[in-house]
DNA sequence: CCCGCCATTTACTCAGACAAATTGCCACAT
DNA sequence: ATGTGGCAATTTGTCTGAGTAAATGGCGGG
């Protein structure tokens, strides 16, 4: 079995390196618990030669991994898995690659009550601060998702964008570094909730809601209807049955 | 002049190999203002020789940068300083690179902002979840800090400590993961308040009212006294007295 | 039983060459 | 004049092989 097979291509859609593609790989072998924390990557020889690249390719993609916290190399000691809470959850590439494989409910959930917390909070912060422009793409992006449905890509970008529009409307550099990992999250859970047939729920309506909200410059009530959208999009993610914690 | 000077050590005390030290330099570079997005860096001859190094090292700190979002290669265009929009400001080193030179009040207030939205349901989320262990921990950092005030290095670890302490106590991965970034954040600033004399008010009362919540499982006692915790650090901050914007 | 030296293993750094990709120019046809 | 195809130059990407530096574990001496 050849660890890799063609070009890969990261979710962007742009074709990736030799080094992308193998640190994609193993990251995704990490992320999805193929790779335990604690374990050893192997040499840099056999590993190059396992994935049938040179030594500076594998080193190359070692270093993107090390950047996001998931591996620790050093010298005699080889380069091993780091516990996960070292892991760099919130970067965009690591959150996609969780996505890749059938991420673990339990995960799904905290995911959810972090977007609640923050993209709530976010959703009062933009009803202060939107521009008309702001206004403008959020209308825009709620057409596209009523025109096209989430069943097609076309409709979950819209999806994407409303929900990343909301994100930039607060002005917060932070708030909006993390557009990318919720549009991630977003897109790949949406494709999940699809996969057991069409969505009988539509959810148009509390997207408007929160966009009314934010027209009507009410914090508090756009915090609320976004939590409450929140809350209903965790409910049609299929592992949400999945048991609470204790 | 030479762009490095001896074995860089980051925040951790660990050592920096030479491609840490050379990403760092970059980062700092680029997230202090001195590069700017949509700047090119220079090819990889001239940069490595620059900087007295090889290619190969040059080229891993590159991949670094570039895992951070703040760059991005490509053939025949060269190395570009990617939009802002893109950097991954959450990630614990761009964080603590920030922290480096005197960073940007409006950011500093973004910071806060966000800290504000995110720590303060992580108070609340740990009033529910937290164990007796997290109770322990958490009256240990307050002891500490209130036998070393935070004129110590010590008292500042305890401090980093309890904030840490609580954002374990949600169990939510994700919610952890934005320790390390806290942190920097914190001992950051709170070196910053010393700088101009003495800190005046007594941060205990605050800290100590939020664990007593924690304590009492009082969620929504925690969040609000969290909330008022993370205030009154942004009053005690120096540039806190900003312009707020708009 | 503890402490410091030393050998070994591993990642780290270097140098030089060649390959691949992307751009922009330029000739050519329309 | 304008669009279109391919060519050439530039830059990052990949490969090879060599040598360096760091961290560990054992060994010997105290």
């Amino acid at each position: 079995m050849s660890p890799r097979s063609g070009p890969a291509r990261r979710a962007g859609g742009k074709a990736l390196r030799l080094h992308g593609s193998i640190a994609r790989t193993i990251g995704i072998a990490i992320v999805s618990g193929r790779h335990r924390p604690g374990d050893l990557l192997g040499g840099e020889i056999s590993s190059s030669a396992r994935f049938a690249v040179s030594r500076t390719a594998y080193r190359e993609a070692v270093r993107i991994l090390a950047a996001k916290g998931l591996v620790n190399a050093r010298p005699k000691v080889g380069t091993r898995i780091s516990p996960r809470s070292e892991w760099h959850l919130l970067d965009p590439e690591v959150l996609a690659w969780m996505f890749e494989s059938e991420p673990d409910p339990e995960l799904l959930n905290s995911l959810f009550e972090l977007r609640r917390v923050v993209e709530s909070a976010a959703a009062g912060i933009a009803a202060r601060r939107r521009t008309p422009a702001h206004l403008r793409d959020l209308r825009g992006a709620l057409d596209a998702m009523a025109a096209h449905t989430l069943a097609t890509e076309a409709g979950r970008q819209a999806d994407m964008d409303f929900h990343g529009t909301l994100l930039r409307a607060t002005e917060n550099p932070f708030i909006v570094s993390l557009t990318k990992g919720v549009s991630a999250a977003i897109g790949a859970s949406t494709v999940f909730k699809q996969r057991k047939g069409p969505l009988d729920r539509d959810p148009m309506p509390e997207h408007r809601r929160v966009y009314q909200a934010v027209a009507a410059r009410d914090a508090r009530r756009a915090e609320r209807a976004m939590s409450e959208l929140i809350v209903l999009a965790r409910r049609d993610t299929p592992s949400s049955r999945a048991r609470r914690r204790r």
